[in-house]
DNA sequence: CAGTATCCGATGCGATACTG
DNA sequence: CAGTATCGCATCGGATACTG
C-alpha cells in the first residue's frame, strides 16, 4: 500500500516527504525507536488495551478512556488504522461503527501485558488510589466479572461505595446467563449480594494490591448476603488481569 | 523511602503534591496507564534501550541517542534514578559517573524487546532507512561484532561507506582479544577485511531486512579479504538482536 | 568528562461548540 | 451514536552558551 502510494502527491508533497514531516522524532532505524514514535504518543497504548479487551464502539472504547477527549479519541483510531493496526467497518445500516484489531494490533498484546506487567509490580500505586474514578472502576470491574453456573440467573450484586459523592455511591452488576452488565440506576433489583468499601480499599483488593481475605476480616470490604454465594466470591467477582503479581518493595530496588 | 518522606515539604508542598502536580496525565490506577505515564516520555524508552544494552557514561548514553539533547538526558537520567530505575554512582577520583539498572530497571528488558520485536515485524522501514546516522550505525554493529578464536588479534575491519560525505565514509573495527573497538580514524591499521556497501543496503542487511548472502551475490556488499576470514564474516559481525524476526508484508495485516 | 541555565518556538492537546 | 471544527494555552524540549 505505502509502496504504490510513493509517488502520490498531495499539495506538492509526495506521500514520503508528509510521512516524514510527520517528525521522525528519534531518527532511527532502531525498530524500538520505530515503535515508540508510533505507540508512545499520549493515549495510545490505552486506546489499545481497550481494543484488546473487546471494546468495539466508539463510546465503547471511550469509557475505558473517560479522561481523553473524543477529538484525540477519533484522532488516535484514525491514525491506528492508517497504521494496518486497526480496522474500521461501518455497517450499512444505523451507521453503526465496529472498531477491532488487526493481526498486527493483536501482536501488541505482549507490549501492553509486559508493560502493564512491569507498572503492577514496581510502581507505587498511592497516587492513583487517591484519583480513582468511579465509573472507570466499575467499569474495570465489570469486564472481569465471570458468570458461575453455581449463581441464580440473574444474579444481583449492589456496590455501596461509601466514601464517594451520593450520586456515585451505588451500582448494580447483573449476571444473567454468560453476560454481566453494568448498572448505575436502581431498577428495583432484588439483590443477591451487597458489597460495602471505601473507593481505595475496593480498588486496592481488585488489583491485588491488599488480601482481599485480610480487607474483609478487618472490615474494610463487607460482603452481605448468603454465604453459599459470598464463599465464592473471589470467583465471580474476579480480579484485575495483573493482580496475581506481587509488589515489589522499595528496599528490592538495587 | 516515598512512605517515610509523605510529610517532607518543600517550598510548601508536600511530597504528595509535587508528585501529584507533576502531571496525572492518565489519571488511572491501571498499571498499564502508570508505566506508560513513566516509560513513554520521549526518549525515556531509548534510554533504558542504551543501559540495557551496557552503556554507563553519560557521553556513552549519549552516543547511543545522538539526536537527544544533553540537557534532556541529564533530566531523563534523574527522573529514572528518582523512581529507582537506575541508580547512579561517582567515583571517589576523576569524577567519573556510572549509571546502572537496579533490578526494576532489568525487569524493563520485556518491555523494551518486545516493543522492538514488535517493531521488526510490523513497521514499515523505508523512512527510517532514508535517515541513517552513521555514526549511529557503526555503534550500533560494532556493539553487538563478536571475537572469535579463528580470528588474529588484533583483527581490522574496514567498512567503507560509499554513498557518504567524505568523512564519514571509513570506519574500522579493532578485534582484540575479548573486545571490538570502534574507530573513525586511520591509524594506518593493516586491513584483513574491507567491506564496501552503500549505508543504506548495510543497514538493510544488519538489520535482516534483506538476505545478506543475496546482497553479497548482487554486489550491493563487498566483502573484500581471505576467504578464511569473509567466510565466518557472519559470525564475527554480527547482526541487530531482532535480525531473526521477519518482516510482515502489508497484506497481512487483516 | 559530566553536566546546568536560560531562552523561546513548535505542537500537542483539552475545552467547547457544532453536525449528520 | 459517532464523530468534526476551531481556538488557545501550557509544556515540552531543542539550541546555545556556560561551569567545575
Amino acid at each position: 500500500m505505502l509502496i504504490e502510494c510513493s509517488y502520490l502527491t498531495v499539495a506538492g508533497h509526495t506521500f514520503w516527504e508528509i510521512l516524514m514531516s510527520k517528525k521522525a522524532q528519534y531518527g532511527q532505524y532502531c525498530p524500538l525507536a520505530m515503535s515508540a514514535e508510533f505507540l508512545c504518543n499520549r493515549w495510545t497504548l490505552l486506546v489499545i488495551r481497550e481494543l484488546l479487551f473487546g471494546s468495539t464502539g466508539f463510546n465503547e472504547i471511550s469509557r475505558g478512556v473517560p479522561r481523553m477527549s473524543r477529538t484525540l479519541l477519533s484522532t488516535r483510531l484514525k491514525e491506528l488504522t492508517d497504521r494496518g493496526v486497526v480496522t474500521r467497518r461501518e455497517k450499512r445500516v444505523g451507521g453503526q461503527v465496529h472498531y477491532s484489531l488487526t493481526s498486527a494490533g493483536l501482536a501488541l498484546g505482549p507490549v501492553v501485558f509486559s508493560m502493564a506487567e512491569w507498572g503492577q509490580e514496581w510502581l507505587e500505586v498511592e497516587p492513583a488510589v487517591q484519583n480513582v474514578d468511579v465509573g472507570f472502576l466499575m467499569w474495570d470491574i465489570h469486564r472481569n466479572a465471570v458468570s458461575m453456573p453455581e449463581l441464580p440467573s440473574p444474579f444481583i450484586v449492589e456496590f455501596y461505595l461509601n466514601n464517594v459523592p451520593e450520586n456515585k455511591r451505588t451500582h448494580w452488576l447483573v449476571f444473567e446467563d454468560d453476560v454481566v452488565d453494568l448498572c448505575h440506576i436502581d431498577h428495583g433489583f432484588s439483590v443477591h449480594v451487597q458489597i460495602e468499601a471505601s473507593i481505595e480499599d475496593l480498588t486496592k483488593a481488585w488489583m491485588g494490591w491488599i488480601d482481599m481475605s485480610d480487607a474483609i476480616n478487618t472490615n474494610k470490604i463487607i460482603f452481605k448476603g448468603p454465604a453459599k454465594y459470598t464463599d465464592i466470591a473471589i470467583t465471580w467477582l474476579g480480579s484485575s488481569s495483573v493482580a496475581h503479581i506481587a509488589k515489589r518493595v522499595v528496599a528490592e530496588r538495587i
